[in-house]
DNA sequence: ATCAACTTACGAAGCGTATCGTAAATTTGG
DNA sequence: CCAAATTTACGATACGCTTCGTAAGTTGAT
């Protein structure tokens, strides 16, 4: 049973959920300080949209105090698979693959980080072989 | 100069330009026939649709016959290449890396493919060594 | 030449997102 | 305690996306 419909968050809702996945909980102002450091936007407008994302389910909030304390409500991984797997579709025909080749190829990587995905492709390797 | 503002496609407009690729060249009503695999939606949307692409500048036509020949004006690994990095930034903190870390762990691929994720892996790496 | 089928053009409507002004409530500093 | 500052609530607006109805133009078959 369920069903409990999947949410997109939209561009906005992102930003602001980033700030939340990084801090954990945070006010309104908290999450505004942050946004400024990137884009400009008035304080309302960060306090209604965080309102909205409350109202959708995105985000829940302490209200027993004056100054209201968000937090998360869902989770930044299951949030990446879903529109990441949109994006395969949309975007790629479907092939996850396609999609790492691009990123791999477009956007630089450290020695390190080559490092960890290696590990995960050998893990990968090593289950084709069960 | 030029700036020549890059426009972002919408969803709808992504899954156009899917057929578009695929096919190179193709009328509405192609392009509408290969949209009703997948998804329901009356024919003059999608002509709409296309009409606001072709002002838009996504694709171009050729309106010298009477059914109209439309064709993708924008490079399928550009808007590639633009929207997975809109996106590293906004879901993965600007990290290429755990992008391609969780379409590899949640996405299945081939043996075949993991081999060709190796070889570009084993590029970048030797990159590294000059 | 005429009728049916097809295609394009145009405009309107519904909906959601993003933005902000303003007012009301609450807290805090002097 | 009062005034200033902060915060929330509410509503309005602008804009873009999506959808579709309807009209007008074109083609093809009989």
């Amino acid at each position: 049973m369920s069903g409990a419909k999947y949410i997109r968050p939209t561009e906005s809702e992102l930003e602001i959920l980033q700030v939340l996945w990084a801090k954990g909980t945070a006010s309104v102002r908290e999450v505004h300080e942050e946004l400024l450091k990137t884009k400009e936007a008035g304080y309302t407008t960060t306090l209604k949209l965080m309102q909205i994302m409350n109202e959708k389910g995105l985000v829940v909030r302490d209200d027993s105090i004056k100054t209201h304390i968000y937090q998360p409500a869902v989770s930044r991984e299951k949030t990446q698979q879903h529109i990441l797997g949109k994006m395969i579709n949309t975007l790629f025909s479907g092939s996850a693959t396609e999609l790492v080749i691009q990123a791999l190829g477009n956007h630089q990587a450290s020695p390190g980080e080559l490092e960890e995905i290696q590990k995960i492709l050998d893990q990968l390797k090593a289950q084709e072989e069960k």
